[in-house]
DNA sequence: CTGTTAGCGCGTTCAG
DNA sequence: CTGAACGCGCTAACAG
């Protein structure tokens, strides 16, 4: 009941400025089929449209359809990586043919009450970013009444990025294996999933269990701690980092401990992240190719709010982007 | 009219099995302080909320009060780049605590009709990346009939960065500046705005006016493209980089041309990306505290959701980050 | 076939 | 603490 400065156009208004009534004035904007309205009244009502600057109160909309055509991403990040920021703007850029808009949050685990976003929104559905395991995180969803899309939840995917590093520094020769983990907290399940499949590697390929280092992003610091990893074991060394970000602060390390990469020391990173070419030496990477993921995404978004089942959605394709670094 | 599944649980649900009318409902969940409900009639209702999972929609809130708590951040970047991500994270948090919910769309232009998020949303303020000046955006928005708040608008700031850019180079004594431009085409005004900085500073320092030179994101293609702009020149030469991302490429092109930095050429950066210490040398380069100019902009979003006109936005600081390639 | 009336959806708030 | 009205757009049912 409040009133914010000039009072809001309505169509009530639209309706009187056209001298036709509210309903048509909601046939003509939504170019209702089973309505047909004389051009020329349309014309009226459109041109009424344009003059008194009407645009329908979404709120009003989304109260009388039941349904708004948000899609909610949840991203529980203390920052967002440039990949997820692109792989979500494509994603919003495919909704958006479907008519459909998709908007970000950003927070922390944001999980309590009020402070979740859907608590104020009421989307059409949430892309959800927590694992899929979080029951807890589940069951406080559900009482928004809205479908659920869980990415990147599946921890089998997590383990593919680090077996697959493994895999490519194996048969570059390497017999020790070193993971270097990311210091953020935000991000140490992923970290972890992608660690247990480095170890899995390392067993199928009978190499000793991994090293498990976690790198500061300080350049000194790093150094330090690459040393400490390097101090532990000897012979033809190779470091899975946790993402690409982590792969530049050791190869500094490395720099700066006039250590030879690849050749005393490789290193794989994983995001091929534009800068990662420019690293020095340029950084061997992992890629998602997540362009197949992401036509199942929408596709189950798109059946989850006709309220039909998801689908199993296809896993990323991993491909190794082979630089200098390893 | 639609229904979905198990119908919504309403806030009439929650009277009938409380026992009390919808009024008292709504007066207990909002705690609304002219009316007192005797404890025990609270708790009963409380419980009726738990037990029935009912949470309140929405739409029908925003529609009776006119006024949502959502604040939308219009995002026309072709990345979202991890310093403003950061930036935008922290400005949720703050805005968190005043009660309102922080969202993000990030679209091409957006500007056409009904593809604009404002479309769908109705948010009590609209925070715009969009240039100040430009009046048919804001025309745009207007019809939206909710207030705008314009970020990063001033062309004075803009030219800043170049201009601290150049006096750090020329202190250094260099006395030939190269600006390393970026490819990316939904940045050019920011560029622009920075690129006439060191023009007016190379002009008040009485040095020969900067060779501009566009950086492809591609190690090869920037090596070629540095070494075009270092043919054009000699002397003490320092590339003024639009931004850390193309400092990078520079960086490497340089390493790849066996250029000496900083002794033959200088380079610095602006953002000071968590990366830029990891380059090689370490990148100098220009980082904005943001701290105050957000107390700013949180001041002046609740202010103009009130009604009342936003104040001036003091400036960013900007510091020099001196590291060792400049 | 065109256009109108009436009433829904849900939380808030005023008068009582 | 309650009944009733309100905000605004949508649409089924109905009238001209």
């Amino acid at each position: 009941m409040a009133e914010k400065g000039p009072r809001r156009v309505t169509s009530a208004d639209v309706a009187r400025a056209s001298g036709v009534s509210r309903a048509t004035v909601s046939y003509v904007l939504n170019n209702d089929p089973r309505q047909s309205i004389p051009p020329e009244t349309r014309e009226r009502v459109l041109k009424a449209v344009e003059e008194l600057g009407y645009s329908p109160f979404s709120p009003a909309r989304t109260l009388s359809k039941g349904q708004s055509d948000l899609i909610l991403a949840v991203l529980p990040f203390e920052q967002v990586d440039p990949d997820l920021a692109r792989t979500l703007k494509d994603l919003g850029t495919r909704l958006a043919s479907h008519g459909f808009t998709l908007i970000w949050h950003v927070g922390e685990q944001s999980m309590t009450g009020r402070a979740h976003p859907a608590f104020h929104l009421t989307p059409a559905a949430i892309l959800s970013y927590v694992d899929e395991n979080d029951a807890t995180a589940a069951a406080f969803l559900r009482q928004f009444n809205v479908p659920v899309i869980a990415k990147m939840s599946s921890e089998i995917n997590r383990q593919r990025v680090g077996r697959t590093q493994v895999v490519h520094l194996a048969q570059r020769g390497v017999r020790r294996i070193v993971f270097a983990a990311p210091e953020r907290q935000d991000v140490q399940w992923l970290a972890q999933g992608r660690l247990e499949g480095v170890r899995l590697e390392c067993e199928k390929y009978g190499l000793e269990p991994p090293i498990v280092q976690t790198i500061p992003p300080d350049r000194a610091a790093a150094r330090t701690s690459v040393q400490d990893a390097l101090n532990r074991i000897d012979g033809s060394v190779g470091i899975c980092c946790y993402n690409d970000e982590v792969a530049f602060a050791v190869l500094a390390a490395l720099t700066d401990l006039n250590i030879k990469v690849p050749e005393t020391v490789a290193v794989i990173g994983c995001d091929d992240i534009p800068l990662a070419q420019f690293s020095q030496p340029p950084l061997t990477t992992i890629r998602f190719d997540n362009s197949r993921s992401m036509m199942g995404l929408v596709d189950n978004i798109l059946a989850v709010i006709s309220g039909q089942t998801p689908t199993p959605m296809p896993a990323d394709q991993l491909s190794i982007i082979a630089r200098a670094s390893a």
